[in-house]
DNA sequence: TTACCTTTGAAGATA
DNA sequence: TATCTTCAAAGGTAA
């Protein structure tokens, strides 16, 4: 927590009390090395790959590890084969800095820009020219024109800029680049952005930059049409496709958060978007004061039209009508963590790095992204979640995660593994290297085989390259591998196999970013699960005695 | 059309 | 208390 209230610069006076999350990286002291090592990364792509070339070659001759190789506990062992898709750790690494370099999160409130307007077409994809620069923003960041309907967001009265509003989630729909309503700057004690970093301006281009609707806190969503319509020059914590996640009630607005404001034209958005029977006025999940969170999601949207008339009586109710009540219930989503919250920020990103589409491979990356990150850079997004959840827990006293597990039978853990027998049978896709071995990415790292990110020594196989020293998320979730219990049981049923038949097809294919693989204990347990079929995965022979000595908790889980 | 995949973290459920 | 389960985002993929 020291090293992190340093970070920040702002110590103490945190009000929303001390980052617990945080306590995992006190006892960690090698980040300015790490930081130091990131620090001449850009994010230029063309500059990257070249680079990544180079390293690889240097690597591929001296076998070193780069820097954060380096801060990897000694124990952590590493892997001689290879891994086709290791590059990606190298682009992590180089760019890693690069997007943390500088402005990106050196304090609060930043945004995130796109240079020259928005990298995204219309229909949401993703333009060749999706560079973006980070603004810093003044808080708060709503254009709330007076006579609007809602309250002014912009007063730079101390009361406004000491609300904490952490709008950090967007619409599906909303353009990719809509802004981050930041925190206060009270936190990571960002001081008073230069006024030519105004919201209002392009600072890139220096043109003034109207207010838009679409700036508004990305808690509540546009229409798709009227998005489309309006690029947004903001970008942060955004979705690049996606389904509206916070809906607005018709009501308009009667909240403290000057985020959650809207102005006249986002309202008129809203009330076109949002017909009364997906909103119902007083719909549950709603904040007291009427203010929706950006984590109400009707489930009409995702669902196919119901009657908008609900029957409010609730007299004997069939189970359908009981469910169908239930699904139109607005549904609030859970607040993001801190690793959604990242993952939103980068996914675009990687994407436009790589060719590669699929959320699942794109997700392996920012995994190994996320553990390379510094404790740090970590550490605000583990602050931009626990203010979500403050927000979110404000918004909705009463809400609990429960309400939005599946209506379904629970099925005891004990009954769980009784029927892990049978996981066979219910096995789903085969999921242990998602990312594909040949080509996984526009990359030239594949070209000679040698995989950039790939360390020299086979122990890796038991940790990833990318994986620091432990951080609190392994050490308070080292299962988490694969939280699918189907993909568990697929872990130990078909982990060995893959492994055994990567290693026998290839010397250099076991890949460090295979799920099995890209974290210690996870690949400890199938290792162990499935011993015979490891023979040239397992790295050495220490090593594995080290894993021996983990206790085997997963073995098969049912699927459901 | 729907669920899966894949990641980490938070929270609830269970033993 | 420890462990397990579910869900949050995302979009291609497979059934």
């Amino acid at each position: 927590s020291n090293l992190v209230g340093a970070g920040r610069g702002s110590g103490g006076g945190d009000d929303l009390g001390a980052p617990d999350e945080l306590i995992p990286f006190q006892d960690e002291g090698d980040e300015q090395d790490k930081g130091a090592g990131r620090g001449s990364a850009h994010g230029d792509l063309d500059e990257l790959k070249s680079s990544l070339v180079n390293e690889s070659e240097n690597r591929s001759g001296s076998a070193s590890g780069s820097d954060s190789e380096a801060e990897r506990p000694p124990q952590q062992p590493r892997e001689s084969f290879q891994k086709p898709r290791d590059y990606l750790a190298e682009v992590r690494r180089q760019q890693d800095g690069g997007f943390f370099k500088g402005p990106p999160y050196p304090s609060y409130p930043f945004l995130m820009i796109p240079e020259l307007g928005s990298p995204y077409l219309p229909n949401g994809a993703l333009s060749p020219g999706g560079a973006r620069t980070y603004l810093q923003m003044k808080w708060p960041l709503l254009d709330v024109p007076a006579g609007a309907t809602l309250k002014d967001t912009r007063s730079p009265s101390p009361a406004h800029l000491s609300n904490k509003v952490p709008v950090v989630q967007h619409p599906h729909h909303m353009h990719p680049l809509t802004p981050l309503i930041t925190y206060s700057n009270d936190h990571f004690s960002p001081g008073s952005p230069p006024s030519h970093l105004s919201p209002e301006i392009d600072p890139k281009t220096g043109i003034p930059r109207p207010p838009h609707p679409s700036e508004l806190s990305p808690y509540y969503p546009l229409s798709p049409g009227a998005i489309g319509q309006i690029p947004h020059p903001l970008g942060w914590l955004v979705p690049q496709q996606g389904q509206p996640v916070y809906s607005i009630p018709p009501g308009g607005f009667r909240h403290p958060y000057p985020a959650l404001a809207m102005n006249a034209s986002m309202s008129s958005l809203m009330s076109s978007r949002f017909s009364p029977h997906m909103v119902p006025p007083s719909a549950h999940g709603l904040h007291p004061s009427g203010i929706p969170h950006p984590t109400i999601v009707s489930p009409i949207v995702k669902q196919e039209p119901t009657q908008p008339s609900m029957s409010p009586g609730g007299n004997s109710k069939s189970p359908i009508t009981v469910k169908k009540e239930e699904e139109k219930k607005p549904h609030i989503k859970k607040p993001l963590n801190a690793f959604m919250l990242y993952m939103k920020e980068m996914r675009a990103k990687v994407v436009a790095e790589c060719t590669l589409k699929e959320s699942a491979a794109i997700n392996q990356i920012l995994g190994r992204r996320w553990h390379s990150l510094s404790r740090e850079e970590q550490a605000k997004y583990y602050e931009l979640a626990r203010k979500e959840r403050q927000l979110h827990s404000q918004l909705y006293p009463t809400w609990s995660a429960r309400d939005n597990y599946r209506k379904r039978e629970k099925q005891p853990q004990q009954q769980i593994q009784e029927t892990g027998n049978s996981v066979a049978s219910k096995s789903k896709k085969l999921c242990v290297q998602y990312l594909p071995t040949e080509k996984p990415c526009d990359s030239p790292a594949s070209s000679h085989g040698s995989m950039l990110d790939s360390p020299a020594t086979p122990s890796t196989a038991l940790a990833s390259p990318a994986a620091p020293a432990a951080t609190h998320s392994e050490q308070a979730q080292p299962l988490s591998l694969t939280t699918k219990p189907e993909a568990r049981a697929q872990l130990s049923l078909h982990s060995a196999a893959f492994l055994s038949s990567k290693a026998a097809s290839s010397s250099s294919s076991l890949t460090s970013q295979s799920p099995l693989l890209s974290r210690p204990i996870p690949f400890t347990t199938a290792l162990l699960t499935s011993p015979p079929s490891f023979p040239t995965a397992i790295p050495s022979q220490a090593a594995l005695a080290v894993l021996q000595a983990q206790p085997l908790s997963l073995v098969t889980k049912p699927a459901e």
